[in-house]
DNA sequence: CATACGTGGAA
DNA sequence: TTTCCAAGTAT
């Protein structure tokens, strides 16, 4: 038996969390949860892991639904190309005959979505393929155990783990000793403050041995970000005697991609008299009266990449800002999905509005 | 290979 | 309040 596989399957067998996706062996359900937490907190993916396999509980009802619905599910968690990706995956699997769950590395990297760590925790978890699964978790604690001198999320650091996990996983249990290191990643050795006294493999730690462990894994580079300024026109009118708000769907190509959202012009710079009089220039879409910056609600919205700030501007829009915009009434804005800060104004400011102003009961 | 893609919880 | 960052993938 190996030095580190040893402790390490002892140390996770008594010490793994009671998450909902290892009682199943089941590979879709395995999937499911491993799309769910590509760079996603357990605390954050747990409820839509229950949500998503209670909507579709086996391949053939994601399979067959609609991409909205997939997409609703989906609503909040981010990075919702997963969805788009798991959907057509579910499809092209479910459609190619004879119908069989790809059940090889190889197979499983092969679909949208899936790349080396994924394909690996599917084939080791679900099938028992010695293939490593190298995540950030597994990445961290062989930086610090070997004091690896490469920047976290670099391919020579990925390329090194995958160098040393190569010889551990042949013997047995290649799925156990994945879900191990990422186990101890996630609860022992974290990011900030490891907890080397609890670490089965303190004894073959260089960091802990050198007291170094903080200084593992080298951090990354800060990402760039870039600043936008999204004015979204927000218009509740009465069609047919009932509250509709207008939405739009974002297409391809940007953030948030699929989802919808309320008409928006995107400016350069905050708004100011230029683009509130570019505004004033719809007056021939039915704009009748200047928007008021000051009454407009302000959120800033941060993304990886992307510095968000959004004005809600109610307007008096009669017709739709463009050829897409749907009048949705606002009995079903729950069957369509919304970006966060979208969403959150939805329930904070729209909803109650309908319910105080007598003009829309 | 560097960059874009969401969100929310902790420090 | 700001920063960090979490079971990565596609391009």
């Amino acid at each position: 038996m190996n030095s580190f596989t040893t402790p390490l399957l002892k140390w996770f067998q008594h010490s793994k969390r009671d998450l909902p996706w290892r009682q199943t062996t089941n590979p879709y359900l395995i999937w499911v949860s491993e799309i769910i937490l590509q760079q996603t907190r357990v605390d954050q993916g747990i409820s839509y892991y229950e949500k998503f396999i209670k909507t579709f509980p086996t391949l053939a009802h994601l399979a067959n639904a609609s991409f909205n619905d997939v997409l609703l599910v989906w609503q909040g968690l981010g990075y919702y190309r997963r969805a788009q990706n798991l959907h057509n995956s579910a499809k092209l699997i479910f459609n190619t005959l004879p119908f069989r769950f790809p059940s090889t590395y190889v197979e499983l990297k092969k679909l949208d979505g899936i790349g080396d760590y994924t394909a690996a925790a599917i084939a080791s978890i679900a099938f028992q393929e010695p293939v490593a699964a190298i995540d950030g978790n597994v990445m961290r604690v062989w930086s610090r155990v070997f004091c690896l001198s490469h920047p976290m999320n670099s391919p020579q650091l990925k390329k090194k783990c995958s160098e040393i996990m190569e010889p551990l996983l042949g013997e047995a249990h290649p799925g156990d000793i994945n879900q191990a290191l990422m186990e101890l990643g996630a609860t022992v050795c974290k990011p900030g403050d490891p907890m080397c006294d609890q670490c089965p493999l303190k004894q073959l730690c260089k960091a802990h041995q050198s007291g170094n462990q903080r200084s593992y894994p080298l951090k990354a580079p800060k990402p760039k970000t870039r600043t936008r300024f999204f004015l979204f026109l927000v218009n509740l009118h009465l069609r047919d005697q009932t509250p509709c708000i207008w939405i739009e769907q974002r297409g391809a190509g940007d953030i948030w991609q699929g989802l919808y959202q309320f008409p928006m012009i995107e400016t350069n710079a905050p708004p100011d008299s230029e683009s509130l009089a570019h505004i004033e220039h719809l007056t021939s879409m039915g704009l009748t009266e200047k928007p008021d910056i000051q009454k407009a609600v302000y959120v800033k919205h941060k993304l990886t990449h992307q510095t968000l700030h959004c004005w809600f501007i109610n307007t008096n829009l009669e017709k739709p800002l463009t050829e897409s915009c749907i009048s949705l009434p606002m009995s079903e804005t729950h069957r369509f999905a919304f970006p966060r800060p979208i969403l959150n104004y939805l329930h904070t400011y729209l909803k109650p509005e309908i319910e105080s102003d007598c003009t829309f009961c």
